[in-house]
DNA sequence: CTTGACTCTCCCCTAGGGGGAGGCCCGACT
DNA sequence: AGTCGGGCCTCCCCCTAGGGGAGAGTCAAG
C-alpha cells in the first residue's frame, strides 16, 4: 500500500503542495492517511488518478466546487451536463473579452478618448423646431428616440417641410439607471409647422450656453456633461435651463467612434 | 464651488460608493474636500470628469495602478504606450481563453477523458528492436524523439529493414519539469540489425506487464501512469523495470483526441 | 426636535492559492 | 545513537476590486 508524503505526491501530480493542502481541506482530494501525531499527509499512488482529473479540470478553469460535483457522481450524463454548462460560461466570458478588447481598440484609435474637452460659451439664436415630447427611461430611450424622429419626419413630410439643421434633443429630466423623465425631440425647420397629436412646432429661445463637442460613442457622453457642469460651477455661472444635445452626424451611417455630438447647457451669470 | 457628497457623486459617475472610497484610499480619486470632524467626503463637480475616465478604463479591465499612471501623466505617448500594452495583455488573455475553450471542447467530445482506465496483465514476448538512446528533458523531448525516429528510419532504410510493429519508447528515467534522463527509442524489426554510431539492435526481453490503453493527447497520459502504478501497488505487485509506451497510431496523421498509446510496466509478484 | 436617509469606519468575504515564520519530523549518514 | 538537512505542519498575511453588513455618527427637511 505504498504511501507517499505530500511533496512526492506533488511532483507526481504536478499539483502544488499548497493546492493539495487546499484540496484536502475542502474535501476535494483527501489523503489516504493522515498521521494523527505529526499531521503528515500520506497519499496512495492510486489517488494520483483523481488528482490528475482535478488538474485537467482546473486547467480549463473549472471552479473547485464543480469539480467536486463531477468527481462525486457516477452519472456520465451529469458529468456531460456540467462540462457543457462550463463551456457555455467560458464561451460567454470569451465573447465579453472580445467586446472589451474591441472597445479598447477603439479607445486607442481615437487617442482623445481620455483627452479633456474644451468648454466654450456660445450665443445660440432662437430657432423654430418641429418637436415631440416623450417620457422615457434608460432602457427604452433608443427605441423612443427612433420612434420620435419617425413621427417628426412623417409629420414634416406630410406638410412638405424639410429639416433646416441637425436634429437635437432637449433633456428636461435626468435619465439614469433608475429614474425616467421627459425628453423633447426636435428638428429645426425654416417656418411654422401645424403638427398633429404628437408633433408640434415651437421656438427654442435664444440662450447663452456652455458647450462642448463630444466625439465618440454616445455611451461615453457622460464625460462631456461632467466637464461642462464642473466648468459652469468653477466659473461662477448657473445653469439656466435643461441641457440639449445636437447630433451633428448620423449614427446610421457613421461608425460610433466618429460620432459628433454637441452638448449645450444654457447658463446665466448671476452667481459670484 | 458646488460640492457634492459621495452618494450623489456616485450616481453622477455610476461608480459605486465602495469603489469611490477605495479610489480615495489609494489616491486614485481623492475627494476635493473631507470634513475633518465628520469624515464626510465631498467632491467637486469637475472631478466627475476624472471619475468618468476611471470608469471607462475600468470597463476595459485595466488595473487600478495603471489607471493611476495614465491619469498622472501629461505625456500622450506614455498614455498610448500603456493602452497598447494593456491591449496586448488582453489579446493574450483572449488567446489563452480560446485555447482553454478548445481544450474543453475536446474533453467533451471524448467523454472518457475522465473515465477510468482498465488495467490488465499481459505477457509480452521477447522482441527484436532497432533502438537508439538519448538523454533528454521535458522541454526538448519532442524534438529528441522526432530526431531519434529519424535516425532509426535512416539506419533501417540503409540496411533494407522494415518495421515489424508499432514504435515504442522505454523510459529508463522519470522525465519531469526539473529532471532529465535517458529514454530508449525503439522500432520492432524482424531480424538482426547492425546499426551505426547511434543506432543498435537489441532484444527486448519477455516480461509480465501491467498495462493500460490511453486514448487522447499525449499531454494527458500522466493519468494512465498513475492508474497503473496505483494498481500495481494495490494488487501487491512490484515494478520490475522501466515503463514503456507503445504508439499504436501516428501523431502526424491522427488528431490528438484519437491517439492511442499503450503504457506498460513490467512487474513481478514478489511482494505480499 | 425628530426622523429618515446618508455617511463614516471597521471587519469579514470572495477564488485559488503564494510567500513566509516558527516549529516539529523523517530518514540517511556517521 | 546522535545529528543534520531537508520535508512537513499550522498559522498568518497577501493578491483583485470591491460587496455586504454592523454599529454609530451626521445632515437636512418638516
Amino acid at each position: 500500500m505504498n504511501l507517499v508524503p505530500i511533496g512526492r505526491f506533488s511532483k507526481m501530480t504536478r499539483l502544488s503542495v499548497k493546492a493539495l493542502r487546499l484540496y484536502d481541506e475542502m474535501g476535494l482530494l483527501r489523503p489516504a492517511h493522515v498521521d494523527p501525531s505529526s499531521g503528515y499527509r500520506y497519499y496512495e499512488l492510486g489517488q494520483a488518478n483523481r488528482a490528475e482529473a482535478v488538474r485537467i479540470l482546473r486547467s480549463v478553469e473549472m471552479p473547485l466546487d464543480e469539480i467536486q460535483v463531477i468527481l462525486a457522481t457516477d452519472d456520465p450524463e451529469l458529468v456531460h451536463k456540467q462540462l457543457v454548462a462550463h463551456r457555455e460560461r467560458l464561451a460567454e466570458r470569451l465573447a465579453a473579452q472580445e467586446r472589451t478588447l474591441a472597445y479598447l481598440e477603439s479607445l486607442i484609435q481615437r487617442e482623445e478618448g481620455i483627452m479633456p474637452y474644451e468648454v466654450e460659451i456660445i450665443e445660440e439664436t432662437a430657432q423654430l423646431v418641429a418637436a415631440t415630447k416623450v417620457h422615457t427611461n434608460l432602457r427604452t430611450i433608443g427605441n423612443d428616440i427612433g420612434a420620435g424622429f419617425g413621427s417628426l419626419m412623417q409629420a414634416m413630410g406630410r406638410e412638405g417641410v424639410t429639416p433646416a439643421g441637425p436634429p437635437l434633443i432637449v433633456y428636461h429630466d435626468v435619465i439614469d439607471e433608475e429614474t425616467d423623465g421627459d425628453i423633447e425631440i426636435c428638428v429645426p425647420v425654416a417656418g411654422a409647422i401645424s403638427g398633429d397629436s404628437n408633433v408640434y412646432g415651437r421656438e427654442l429661445e435664444a440662450a447663452t450656453v456652455a458647450t462642448a463637442l463630444h466625439r465618440g460613442p454616445y455611451q461615453e457622453i457622460a464625460r462631456a456633461y461632467h466637464t461642462i457642469t464642473g466648468w459652469i460651477s468653477d466659473h461662477g455661472h448657473e445653469m439656466a435651463g435643461p441641457p440639449r444635445e445636437i447630433y451633428l452626424n448620423d449614427p446610421q451611417t457613421v461608425p460610433p467612434e466618429e460620432l459628433l455630438t454637441r452638448v449645450e447647457f444654457p447658463i446665466c451669470s448671476e452667481a459670484g
